[in-house]
DNA sequence: AACAATATCGTACAATATGTTCGTTAAAGA
DNA sequence: TCTTTAACGAACATATTGTACGATATTGTT
């Protein structure tokens, strides 16, 4: 790739993810960004059709990294129910986010949280789905297996989610050990 | 109130239900609600500053209504866990659902759904706080009580969320049962 | 029925945002 | 060096936003 397209694509990643710590995502002018990013107002529209798409482009680097390294983790180490948290894949996850890999948190903790967990979720089904396919971890079908997977999903962003609203004072471990607490049982 | 107000006031959330069951929320231009709504231009800002003052304002009465019948529901028949899940608080609120009152459904179902997911969390989180505070339901202090109760709400509005994307094929009295067994253990 | 209060309307306005066109300049990579 | 092409800037038509103002029509009341 183009050297300059590198440049003039992290910059305008840059001035975004900027733009939206500060201000709400919907008050977030494509002039703003054009003039945060020091770019023509023509390269912009040249790398996206619209703001849309430079925010869906923009999660899909940020959380398929993340993700990505999760799904790297060997399998023998991955369980969701182990009695001590010290090796699950969402105490990964969680520790990942503490360490602010790609300033991830600035966003997360933004007024446009709901966005960024929103696609959080999205991502972390689709592991849980693939984990859970090649396992087959539901002790018993008491529950539909979509639905499960939805939970299990939701409720971690959930606890990530407030986790960050609560200034994050707990440990990566403390929460891994609430968040297992919360699906112990199901699977 | 005057007449002529309720009849703006109405004629503007009907617009504005119906562009949002259509379009996404964001590309909804006050321009459209105004030619929508047939109102005159200064009409609509005598009544809303702006279209987010506006969003608040119709969650505020989609959801204040649910919840208030809920939190009507005699404290006799509230609990969390029941056996039977024939007099849960939670499938009252689901056959309110079903029964599109408000016409909120269209609202939950669309494409905007993550914003009235939103504001029915925090509706729901009030009503759960408050009731826990009455109960005193937590079973071992295994959770930190917030937690607790921000798992819970978010627990139940993501099994509403699933139910549906699942186009609601399963009765609420099912979905209640499903929910319940999501948080067993935990109350 | 008559009145005063006021909600609505229509038009107009400046300021800003959007998305595109086109010719020029500058950097990249072979 | 030479070709390709990304970035630039200016200009443009169109649309939206939020406000201002005077005129009109509807309310609720006396």
């Amino acid at each position: 790739m183009d050297r300059r397209q590198k440049r003039t694509r992290e910059a305008i990643f840059n001035a975004f993810s900027q733009l939206l710590s500060k201000y709400n995502y919907n008050q977030i002018s494509v002039q703003q960004i054009i003039d945060t990013a020091n770019i023509g107002r023509t390269t912009f529209y040249s790398h996206y059709e619209t703001k849309e798409s430079l925010l869906e482009d923009l999660c899909t680097e940020l959380f398929g990294h993340i993700i990505d390294t999760a799904r790297g983790i060997p399998h023998g180490h991955y369980h969701f129910n182990c009695g001590s948290s010290t090796d699950s894949v969402f105490l990964h996850l969680l520790k990942h986010l503490q360490e602010n890999d790609y300033n991830i948190l600035e966003l997360l903790s933004s007024q446009n949280n709901e966005i960024f967990i929103q696609h959080f979720k999205s991502n972390l089904q689709n592991l849980i789905q693939v984990q859970y396919a090649q396992k087959g971890l539901l002790k018993k079908a008491k529950l539909p297996q979509d639905f499960l997977v939805h939970h299990i999903a939701s409720s971690f962003v959930n606890t990530v989610s407030w986790w960050i609203s609560n200034k994050m004072k707990d440990s990566p471990e403390k929460i891994t050990e609430y968040f297992l607490i919360t699906i112990e049982g199901l699977v």
